[in-house]
DNA sequence: AGCATATGATTGACACGTCAACTATCGGAG
DNA sequence: CTCCGATAGTTGACGTGTCAATCATATGCT
């Protein structure tokens, strides 16, 4: 196996400073400007989103974790947040008395009707607009191999690669 | 022009949300494999891995956070954490009776050369390892490209670009 | 020299993330 | 039914980031 040593080389580090760096920023940016505009964090925008496209708009907390890729804890956290400005209710589950479940307040659903436009604006405005054609494709490919490459996060209960959002 | 409106398609908006979880993804691999493996953040990595390139390992505060990309202040906060951990040292500026020196510690300098290793290693395996070739030169490009079509962050010093800060 | 303003840096408040510890319920084996 | 391990979720401690305010020194203008 030649799958051992050798680090990257001057130009394969420049372009891994390159892109940590581009995205980092433009991760920044992106955040800053929906900030300004809507009041609402990128997390703040993950968990209305979810939320949305929810049946009821409501979600067992574990659920959504799942959906947007969270640590139960980091949501936890940031429910806590949401909660007090009202963008979003907890309340007890009906089928398991352990559980939460998170539901979207009209003061939420309409924080994020009214960010979407400018958010997605910005996507285009900051993402999309600045690629080719080519260049959004290969971007899209390159994500996808990056992800195809990170070590499996160590699945949960049943013993499967990724069982991904189930059902 | 056809500069306005459009918002992007269900297609851009699916390669976006890839790209952002991807990057997001890699590099919060890259940061836990850097703490378990080093016990250094990824901020502990910029700072050090810029005071050892600088003559005396030795730099003023804002010419580090410029080097870096930093805020002044985020660079202050983390200043002091690394401060309490001895790995860099603040002393006063001969020159400029505000300004603050910052300089590599022994502990500093010997923490970043033992986390040199595992961490060119490690984007190697989770970077590098992940692309073809014409992959990775993409990614360079499509960083570059994104870097490009971000808004001037307002120039400091010698008045270029956009003065911004107002009067 | 005298003063307005810019600059270098720090601080405090607060949002965000991770980790480990904890509580409580669930669900299956005996 | 009882007990035990897995599961749901919360909490506290602490590192990290941003913003606005603050402080002191430096500088340019008159």
């Amino acid at each position: 196996m030649a799958g051992a040593r050798r680090l990257p080389t001057r130009e394969e580090l420049r372009i891994w400073r390159e892109f940590l760096e581009s995205t980092t920023a433009l991760r920044t940016v992106l955040a800053t400007r929906l900030q300004r505009d809507t009041g609402l964090s990128m997390g703040d925008y993950a968990v209305l989103l979810a939320l949305s496209e929810a049946p009821q708009h409501r979600l067992r907390a574990s659920e959504l974790a799942a959906r947007i890729d969270w640590e139960r804890s980091r949501l936890s956290h940031h429910l806590a947040r949401m909660e007090r400005r009202n963008l979003i209710r907890r309340e007890e589950c009906a089928t398991d008395s352990r559980g939460a479940d998170v539901v979207l307040t009209p003061t939420g659903a309409e924080a994020f009707r009214a960010a979407t436009y400018p958010h997605l604006k910005a996507v285009r405005e900051l993402f999309v607009d600045a690629l080719t054609a080519e260049q959004l494709a290969a971007a899209g490919e390159i994500a996808a191999a990056l992800r195809a490459h990170l070590p499996q996060p160590a699945a949960r209960g049943t013993s499967r690669g990724r069982t991904e959002t189930a059902t």
